[in-house]
DNA sequence: CATGTTCTTAAACAAACGTTTGATTCAAGC
DNA sequence: GCTTGAATCAAACGTTTGTTTAAGAACATG
């Protein structure tokens, strides 16, 4: 291999195409550095370990997403007359930003599911890392959905949200697996049916008047 | 080890507790029959193979769980006045099951994680067998479904049964992590909190009207 | 009591794992 | 042209993996 081609980032391509395929776990460095074109060895001198490589390529797959996120935030806010945002529009832009990834070239819709597995992988060394990478964004949507949802408690707000993170997690995981969605042809149509439909969904559940279920169905937990 | 104590028995919960703390390939065999205080070679004597004890730990988690599913439906058709079920009613039915488990003695709060995993982990082997265990509910679901909500496409139901099915994973997921629900104690005052949120939530996504997004959104993500 | 089956056990198997080593190759600096 | 440092390489490190083996213990049946 030339030196020109940097090593570095043949890894990280080949570590999103495979995590994203078959989890963490699933893939071993030898099957990483043969998919990348590298010795084996390589990993080790450039990153120090296999954990490395996983932040690593997290951070390279989560980071411009998020970045996006707060920008797409700004850029609704800035254009609302009176700064005020519905809850469509602040849903639309912490979606969005990963659904323009599952569009692009087929090549870089493995980015989608990697993230996506990375919300249920029970890798602890991962669970610091993943909450430093979302701390700020987690803060900036909240008090945006805080505004377009007056009077809903706090508490609830945050279930509510966790709800929104699950259904795009699952969204996007399952958009990678057997591409059921829609007849499609998995590009850019399918990607903005499926942003609008969850947008649609997820507003809904959003703006649900908050309260408590009847009695007899509270019993029949019990 | 006497022999009354069921050996089989004795590895499943192993492996539910285990698979659903470290995922499926995070537990070897030697710390499941550690976990287990069986033999090593008991598990292929029982089972044959790591994919049955797999196989059959998911079958006794979620059968019992899908059991109750359609009873609860057909319970509540049966009640209905007209057989007409509201979308809160369905959702109540197809969640209850799973939140009932959580809410359970602490030793099988892991049953609920175990699901949700299984949802994620990107075992081949496990998608057919999968698909096997739920087909029945989903047919019975997205019928009832379809009759709660009248008018709504095909389509856009089945993408809004995939949405519904997110949450549930997803809260699985959090409910067993690090307790962040609530100030809680974990037990049943929780589990009926978070069932009714996820209830009121998911059933303001279903209801909500279906349409496109806004021209100038679309562009945003093209 | 002997027989046959069911189950458990310790030991070993080959394969694959993440990691480390030491030699080698290349490009740039003096 | 020699040196220096970074980068690559094949080979081996010691563990751990799922699986198999063969012998022994515990039970039921005749």
């Amino acid at each position: 291999m030339p030196r020109t081609a940097d090593t570095k980032e043949q890894i990280l391509d080949a570590a999103e195409a495979l995590f994203s395929a078959h989890g963490i776990e699933g893939v071993s460095l030898r099957s990483l550095t043969k998919e990348a074109k590298v010795n084996l060895a390589s990993v080790h001198y450039h990153f120090g370990s296999k954990e490395a490589v996983v932040k690593a390529a997290f951070a390279r797959c989560i980071r411009p997403v998020n970045r996006e996120r707060l920008a797409l935030l700004d850029q609704l806010e800035k254009e609302a007359a009176d700064g005020h945002l519905g809850v469509e529009a602040v849903l639309f832009a912490l979606f969005s930003p990963t659904m323009k990834l599952a569009r692009g070239s087929s090549e870089r819709q493995s980015f989608v599911r990697l993230c996506a597995r990375l919300y249920s992988e029970p890798a602890d060394y991962l669970e610091p890392f993943f909450e430093d990478e979302f701390r700020e964004v987690m803060k900036r949507f909240e008090a945006a959905f805080a505004r377009a949802l007056p009077g809903l408690p706090q508490h609830e707000l945050r279930s509510r949200m966790r709800f929104a993170v699950g259904v795009m997690a699952h969204t996007m995981l399952d958009c990678g697996r057997t591409h059921n969605w829609t007849a499609g042809k998995g590009d850019e149509t399918d990607a903005q049916a499926i942003l609008a439909s969850m947008v649609r969904f997820v507003a809904g559940g959003m703006l649900a008047r908050p309260g408590r279920m009847t009695p007899a169905r509270e019993e029949a937990v019990a």
